[in-house]
RNA sequence: GGGCGCGUAGCUCAAUCGGAUAGAGCAUCAGAUUUCUAAUCUGAGGGUUGCAGGUUCGAUUCCUGCCGCGCCUACCA
């Protein structure tokens, strides 16, 4: 409601702007005062207008809160401070409109959005890194999907890389194992964790002895090259990494629906289909001399490198500087490269596809698929999407830059301009925390704020162990609290309270914040967690089971809204109420922005408001029965609305805690 | 060297194109439970928003310069 509150504002506000002033402006700016004694909306426009009307701000507010008239929804615009304009909302009518659930939908834009998430090298357990990937993806679709979007869940899979290589290495080189042997690891519960330790070992190995590289190159030539013994290996391992992430994501009710991989840009040549168009295009050009001879290279956005030096050959080497290497002199293709050529599929602009097999059942029957070379003739249709996002921490902004260039080069502009770098930062280990797992810190390390994570190295948290500790956690909890309850109904209870407050932690911080990982903080249940919202929830479902009422069948026929809602005394329950109809608004600012740090605040607050309410205003023993049903009716707004949030952001509210 | 980003309370973080008294959680201290379960609530202390200028009616936010930190800057993916 609020959100349809605001545009019908700003129309007025616009229409009356062009009316009285002849003035246009660009965006009508409608913020929230700071206190909601103020009204529900603050207009600061009249300090934008004083320059072009030649007047005080204080003037023209005065003149447009007399001259505006009323407005639907709204019971009066008010002059406030030096010049803002103050709107207060027709309370009852919100009220109304909130607790029958009749919002008019917003319109929704057409066209299907692809959104690309996790993507995690399959050669080893997924971490928390991945975990802060998965889960910012996920909520953006079911954001998306919110708003009625149409959405395509891809899962990209690199397979065919030097990290499933060394992993290979690992398995035949140190630890000599035969194919029968590592079939029978590929079966066992977390054989992802094995590789973790395994490819950390290869990395050591490399170290160790430099002539070891050359085993791994020869390795990673046979993967790519494919059909034989060494690329079926690969393939076995990376496939059976791949379904323990797959696990591991269905533990958070993370779900994709397209796995398309690598080895399938490279044997069905879409990188050809994409070379020839890059050529053609001139967007890439083969380098006869200096120090990229023999390889194809993209030019670098035209960064204009002044050389103010007369120096030819300083101008060539800064140049050289601004080359991207697309194809190696020895004529394979680098990772830039295989992008372009998927998103040129993404968009439908390739003029190729992949072959589709179902790859995997989701409990509740849902398929993802996979690429393959040949494929089943039925299948979905993927790709040829009018949107895309990228889920990718920040640190290949560079290489997402370069694919976008790309795209305009070949004159693709409106697909370049639909193509977002959700871009975020990575999620990083205190030295207290790597200290707790043991890890050797350098001198220079325990002086850092924070520690980068490293499969490499075998260096992070594991996010089935860090999933595994949180249920614990919770379930000793729950098992207090209830020993009523079956076991099997604790544990549903305690993984649910565990995902909430994973998936939150995750959502708090800002995209552009590095989380410093801390267990201590991410296994809190109190304060600002997923655990605290999840309780408010639970709190108004057992005030309707106490009193032996339906919250979601629950008659409103002669609620007085006006009489508990309105005058300034009133503020508080109206807080609760006003916050309880931003949900629509706030969908749409975290898509606007791709911020869904907005939501878990959002759920925060509104738990909050639920909570102090809860404490302040007893219900069930309410002896005003015109009263109570007030009170009843704003916790089930409340509860609904709450629900809603916490669904968007893949939490489930258990039913006791 | 260049590019991107960050610096806010003891700690971890917010602050919606630049807006009204910079807000939360944790931690600390003091309180609240015969009640719809306290995974809760109430209150207190805690700030020169890294430093110095500039633009503006107004700057945590924009610009410039410093200081400190991180990431990127491979014919690796």
């Amino acid at each position: 409601m609020y959100r349809y509150l605001e545009n019908r504002l700003a129309h007025h506000v616009r229409e009356f702007l062009r009316r009285t002033y002849d003035v246009e402006l660009p965006k009508i700016v409608i913020e929230q005062p700071p206190r909601v004694e103020l009204g529900e909306y603050a207009l600061p426009l009249a300090f934008e207008l004083a320059k072009r009307l030649r007047k005080a701000p204080r003037k023209i507010a005065e003149e447009i809160v007399a001259g505006i008239g009323p407005v639907e929804g709204f019971e009066k615009l008010e002059l406030a401070g030096a010049g803002y304009i103050n709107a207060r909302v027709n309370r009852e009518a919100l009220a109304e409109a909130l607790a029958s659930n009749t919002e008019p939908p917003a319109e929704t834009q057409p066209g299907k959005v692809l959104v690309e998430h996790s993507s995690i090298n399959p050669n080893k357990a997924a971490h928390i890194g991945h975990l802060r990937n998965a889960i910012l993806g996920d909520t953006f679709v079911r954001l998306l999907k919110a708003a009625g979007r149409e959405v395509d869940v891809q899962n990209y899979i690199d397979n065919t890389g030097v990290q499933v290589a060394d992993v290979v290495v690992g398995f035949l080189h140190l630890e000599k194992k035969s194919r029968a042997e590592i079939e029978q690891l590929a079966s066992q519960p977390r054989f992802d964790y094995y590789c973790w330790d395994l490819y950390a070992r290869a990395s050591q190995w490399y170290a160790e002895d430099k002539q070891n590289l050359e085993v791994r190159r020869q390795t990673l030539h046979a993967i790519e090259e494919g059909g034989n013994e060494t690329a079926a290996l690969a393939d076995l391992i990376s496939v059976a990494v791949l379904r323990r992430h797959l696990e591991t994501m269905d533990r958070l009710d993370i779900e994709y629906d397209f796995l398309p991989r690598e080895s399938e840009i490279l044997h069905l040549h879409f990188w050809d289909a994409a070379f020839t168009k890059l050529k053609e295009a001139g967007v890439l050009v083969y380098e006869n001399e200096g120090k990229n001879k023999g390889c194809w290279v993209m030019r670098r956005r035209n960064s204009t490198t002044e050389v103010t030096g007369t120096e030819e050959a300083d101008k060539e080497s800064i140049a050289e500087e601004d080359q991207k290497v697309i194809v190696r002199s020895n004529g394979t293709v680098g990772y830039v490269g295989k992008d372009i050529a998927y998103h040129m599929w993404k968009f439908g602009l390739l003029g190729r596809d992949f072959g589709y097999r179902e790859f995997y059942r989701y409990p509740n029957q849902h398929d993802c698929w996979i690429s393959t070379t040949d494929g089943v003739p039925d299948h979905p249709h993927f790709g040829d999407v009018a949107e895309i996002y990228n889920v990718i921490d920040t640190r290949q902004a560079e290489a997402q830059n370069a694919v976008i260039e790309a795209l305009r080069a070949l004159g693709h502009n409106e697909a370049a301009d639909r193509y977002t770098h959700f871009s975020y930062e990575m999620v990083a280990l205190t030295p207290r925390c790597a200290a707790e797992m043991g890890y050797q810190l350098s001198d220079e390390d325990k002086t850092r704020s924070y520690i980068e994570v490293s499969g490499r190295k075998g260096f992070g948290v594991k996010a089935d162990d860090l999933i595994d500790t949180l249920i614990a956690s919770a379930k000793k909890e729950v098992d207090g609290r209830h020993p009523q309850l079956s076991d099997a109904e604790r544990t549903t209870i305690a993984t649910q309270i565990a995902v909430g407050a994973l998936r939150y932690f995750m959502l708090k911080f800002t995209k552009q914040s590095v989380i410093a990982f801390d267990f201590k903080e991410a296994l809190s249940f109190e304060g600002e967690t997923g655990p605290y919202a999840q309780y408010a929830v639970v709190r108004a479902t057992n005030i309707f089971r106490k009193g032996g009422i339906d919250p979601d069948d629950f008659s409103l026929a002669g609620i007085d809204f006006a009489h508990y809602l309105s005058g300034q005394d009133r503020n508080e329950i109206w807080e609760l109420w006003l916050a309880a109809s931003k949900t629509s608004y706030i969908i749409d600012q975290s898509i606007a922005t791709t911020e869904p740090a907005y939501l878990a605040k959002h759920a925060f607050q509104l738990a909050q408001l639920f909570n102090s309410f809860y404490h302040s205003y007893p219900i069930l023993s309410e002896a005003d029965e015109s009263r109570k049903r007030f009170l009843l009716a704003t916790v089930a707004v409340v509860r609904r609305e709450l629900t809603r949030v916490l669904s968007v952001m893949g939490i489930k509210v258990p039913a006791a805690m």
